[in-house]
RNA sequence: GGGGGAGUAGCUCAACUGGUAGAGCAACGCCCUUUUAAGGCGUAGGUUGUGGGUUCGAGUCCCACCUCCCUCACCA
């Protein structure tokens, strides 16, 4: 069947050659955005004229007479083809066209009889033509495994899918703009390292050839973006992806793009007021709001947000304080966690992870982290035991993670080689990076840093609850051929 | 990786307790100059994800495999 219509497309392709029309155009400058047409029309005033290009997604054709819809990046709108308006060429093309064919009409623009602005054109162009169905035009394409492989059907006849992939852009587009406000400069650092640190994750394994040496893609910008530190950048960011060799599911993609920015002579304070205004001002401007639904919740975006200590909130939910190591563990065994061969820190983290992050949902700081989880960070003037650490919370998901940053080279070189007992394999934050120590001892300022995950951000700030509708082609397992 | 669910025409969906696989849209032909998911008449379109099995008979029941979704674990 799908070879039939195939067939049949090939033939309309022959027979518009046939015409002398060239059925994959070129160059056509006069077209106006279909948004500005539609929002410049003017009512009674039958002077007007337009010229939009787009997808074919309806005809409606009536003997000499053919209703069609063409939907462009901003927008649909009605034309009509009629016999006596084109010249015989253009009719005759007019009569080949199918769904999902890419042309341009100009003419008059006056609103129809049941109030629908269309423009008659008086001239046809192809600029493509198209050789296979569109998905349907009622329904749309439904079929998710379709959408994610292929997401061009997807964006063409999904208009909330292009919508989702706009504000993406804008929200991206916001942030850097936001950034650049406020004199930060944009920067690019390695995706091939040799050594996977930064975060505590599982790394990609890739190969050079030529050097023949095993390189990871990179799970953190982190220790790249310090060094710029120590050679003079006091404000820099990048937005660039990280790679992470571990499961997928709703929220976790194997690359996801990040934020990560470092600012001199700041502290995580400095950070949590610029999380709290990159986000609350993209809700308001990308959302429209600044309180968005986000699966049964409504999140609150209005700054400032709620601070906590993650002692407060262990004590909260956990009601243990985490200070006693055996009234945790004796938490964790409640709940079922492996902790005895693990470091207390482990063991507090597992149990918070349990306890806490689900019950985190309006936008939340959880400030002040156990300092033996947090191998890159500053120790907590007067309290050694915490790390000046934030991760923020929202719809319980860690949305981003704060430090002031540690730039004492002989504690970072003892945090580097302490492993704690009961981390998984591979995904310790404590890789020994001896350039990296030498930098700090050739003196890093002291400095707040910030990463933020921009597909979870996406995520809240339209609403959609899987991180596969946020990222336009994401990971799929491949087609097999049997 | 564990548990649960799904896969039927190009698309969106039906098919009772195992009994001739259907509809709408799209496609093809004809009619139609003001339609709005246009309408009317007609035509064509299927290895029911793949491979086995049970049965007189399998879209339906059983086994294995593939892919996707949900969920748990890991993780941001």
């Amino acid at each position: 069947m799908l070879e039939k219509v195939y067939q049949d497309r090939l033939a309309n392709l022959e027979k518009i050659r046939a015409l002398g029309i060239d059925p994959y155009g070129g160059r056509y400058d006069s077209a106006e955005a279909i948004a500005e047409i539609l929002a410049r029309f003017k009512e009674d005033d039958e002077s007007q004229s337009a010229d939009a290009a787009g997808r074919v997604i309806l005809m409606r054709p009536m003997g000499k007479l053919i209703f069609a819809h063409i939907r462009d990046e901003t927008g649909s709108m009605q034309i009509c083809l009629r016999k006596n308006a084109l010249d015989e060429a253009g009719w005759s093309l007019a009569g080949l066209l199918d769904l999902g064919d890419i042309v341009a009409a100009s003419g008059p623009m006056i609103k129809t009889r049941t109030g629908e602005i269309t423009i008659f054109a008086d001239k046809l162009t192809l600029l493509c033509k198209s050789l296979l169905p569109m998905p349907e035009k009622f329904h749309g394409l439904v079929d998710v495994e379709t959408r994610y492989r292929q997401r061009y059907l997807d964006l063409m006849s999904n208009p909330e899918t292009m919508e989702v992939a706009q504000k993406r852009i804008a929200i991206i587009k916001h942030i850097r703009d936001t950034l650049d406000t406020r004199g930060f400069s944009e920067v690019e650092t390695p995706m091939m390292q040799s050594l996977a640190g930064g975060a505590a994750a599982r790394p990609f394994v890739t190969h050079h050839n030529a050097l023949d040496i095993d390189l990871f893609l990179r799970i953190s910008p982190e220790l790249y973006l310090k060094r710029l530190m120590v050679g003079g950048m006091e404000k820099v960011f990048e937005i660039n992806r990280n790679f992470r060799n571990e499961g997928l599911d709703s929220r976790h993609n194997p690359e996801f793009t990040m934020i990560e920015l470092y600012q001199a002579y700041a502290d995580y304070n400095v950070m949590a007021e610029i999380t709290e205004e990159l986000i609350s001002t993209a809700a308001q401007q990308v959302g429209g709001s600044e309180s968005l639904a986000f699966g049964d919740v409504e999140i609150d975006y209005c700054a400032p947000w709620r601070r906590a200590t993650y002692e407060e909130l262990l004590a909260e939910h956990a009601g243990v304080d985490m200070r006693d190591p055996s009234a945790v563990r004796e938490k964790a065994r409640e709940l079922g966690i492996e902790e005895a061969n693990k470091d207390n820190a482990i063991v507090i983290n597992d149990v918070f992870e349990a306890t806490v992050e689900q019950h985190l949902i309006q936008p939340t700081f959880v400030l002040d982290y156990p300092a033996d989880l947090c191998p890159l960070t500053r120790r907590k003037a007067g309290d050694e035991t915490l790390a000046e650490r934030f991760e923020l919370f929202i719809a319980g998901m860690e949305i981003a993670n704060a430090y002031t940053e540690l730039n004492d080279p002989a504690v970072q070189e003892t945090n580097f080689r302490k492993q704690l007992a009961g981390e998984a394999d591979g995904e310790t934050m404590r890789v020994m990076d001896d350039d990296f120590v030498t930098s700090l001892r050739h003196g890093m300022p002291p400095a707040g840093g910030l990463g933020i995950g921009i597909d979870r951000v996406v995520m809240l700030l339209t609403g959609r609850t899987t991180i596969r509708d946020v990222i336009l082609f994401p990971m799929l397992k491949p087609v097999v051929e049997t």
